[in-house]
DNA sequence: AAGTGGTCTAGACCACCGG
DNA sequence: CGGTGGTCTAGACCACTTC
């Protein structure tokens, strides 16, 4: 702490452009609006392309713009509340908001959730794909890790996979009462998989919402789901609402 | 979706990059270990600065490097985990791994707090700052908005701001008895007061962890937390295992 | 084909940290 | 002071979408 410098540090230049663009975002578009080209945006601002690449990579990562690849730049509506809270999860497929499942295979889990299933790390389980969409919009991929041991009964299934199979396993996954759960957060990067079906480029910021089921006091299924950093605030306990924006406004001293 | 095309994607250079990189530390670096500079890496793999940066700062953003300008490129330990369950919140300033008052003012809030704090727009609130640290290391920034109908008896504090008055509006408002609450997270960038208290640079990936608190039915407090992104993973619930890390490895196909 | 954002280059200078 | 990462430039080409 100590050295509180009031420093006149010579802002970077892409951060003012950030601010300055922001406002205007406030002000002068509207949702959905598309932005002039980038080149032409440089061009207006005096600065190279890639700086003002750098603000705008910052406006999409706080959810203000959206990029796309041979289309342009729009400003992107507010983010939306995603529930990541017990109620929603409460699998079977359901109806509404909720997951899709999409397919189902065995094999080796990762190393790490091996260790949370407490698994022996080459002992294969059912791995369950599935997809969240909110408003028509894919919001999250997920792998649902599910040991073996706890879906004894997978008799009269026949198939060995896809999506009949899936829907399958969770039926018998809820069959179990899941009773508790653990759950965290973290940032992450999209892999090339989970980001086709974000519809996002690899590496795209996500939250990957980690959570393990207990049934009779062990360790049941564990599931990733990465939710696009971009466009998602997850919100967890009853109501879903809540509508901050930790935006750049600044508090007035009394 | 449709087009599942197997596409021969020429992989970016910054992509495989990465990758490169990121088995070289599971392999032959340990935590705290000094990379070689940009410029030599960058010459190293043949590439320019510019696109070796790409892949640093991904890697740094899945937690796996730590960059400080001056030092160098370090070799990041696992992310800590974090509570951020109700346990560890229920304040007063309490022992270990808690929050640290840090000083307190009044205010007016942002726009959007002061709908969630169902005041006026114009109404000054108490704005006590706290800081969090974990192991020594600074983890989290947070700004509580409290109204003044929430602690209504702040007589015999003669203290207008600082440490003291915090502490104060603290214990009033843990007088109260906090029944429920609101809670979300969701990706930010640090502001440059956040970004300074976190010993980051501004514009770092911060989590932002926004809680709302309910005293007999009513919204009694607002609390917006960043946590550094980069160092943290968030957990919910009772215990605050879990330590599953969302790697790129892939399942094996059975 | 035209226009968009995404990647990449080879330089330059600046801000910061350590000895 | 020298070495580090952080910022910035002015170009080039590529991948994608749309018409």
């Amino acid at each position: 702490m100590g050295t509180t410098q009031l420093d006149t540090v010579p802002e970077p230049k892409y951060w003012h452009l950030k601010t300055v663009l922001s406002e205007a975002l406030d002000s002068e578009f509207t949702v959905g609006e598309i932005l002039p080209n980038e080149r032409d945006l440089a061009a207006r601002f005096g600065v190279a392309r890639a700086t003002l690449r750098q603000a705008l990579e910052q406006l999409e990562l706080e959810g203000r713009l959206q990029r796309r690849r041979g289309v342009g730049t729009t400003v992107a509506p507010p983010r939306m509340g995603v529930a990541v809270g017990s109620e929603q999860h409460t699998w079977p497929g359901a109806v509404g908001d909720a997951w899709q499942p999409a397919d189902c295979a065995a094999a080796v889990p990762p190393l790490a959730v091996a260790q949370a299933l407490e698994t022996e790390p080459d002992e294969q389980v059912h791995i369950v794909r599935r997809s969240r969409t909110t408003h028509g919009q894919p919001v999250a991929a997920e792998l649902l890790y599910i040991p073996a041991a706890s879906v004894p009964d997978l008799s009269g299934i026949d198939a060995p996979s896809g999506a009949a199979r899936a829907r399958a396993v969770l039926r018998e996954l809820q069959r179990l009462g899941l009773e508790s759960q653990d759950r965290s957060v973290e940032l992450g990067s999209a892999r090339a998989d989970d980001a086709k079906e974000l519809d996002r480029l690899p590496g795209a910021p996500v939250l990957v919402v980690t959570t393990r089921f207990f049934a009779e006091g062990v360790a049941a299924a564990v599931s990733v789901a990465t939710y696009r950093a971009d466009t998602c605030r997850l919100t967890f306990g009853d109501s879903g609402g809540l509508e901050i924006h930790h935006d750049t406004a600044e508090r007035r001293a009394s």
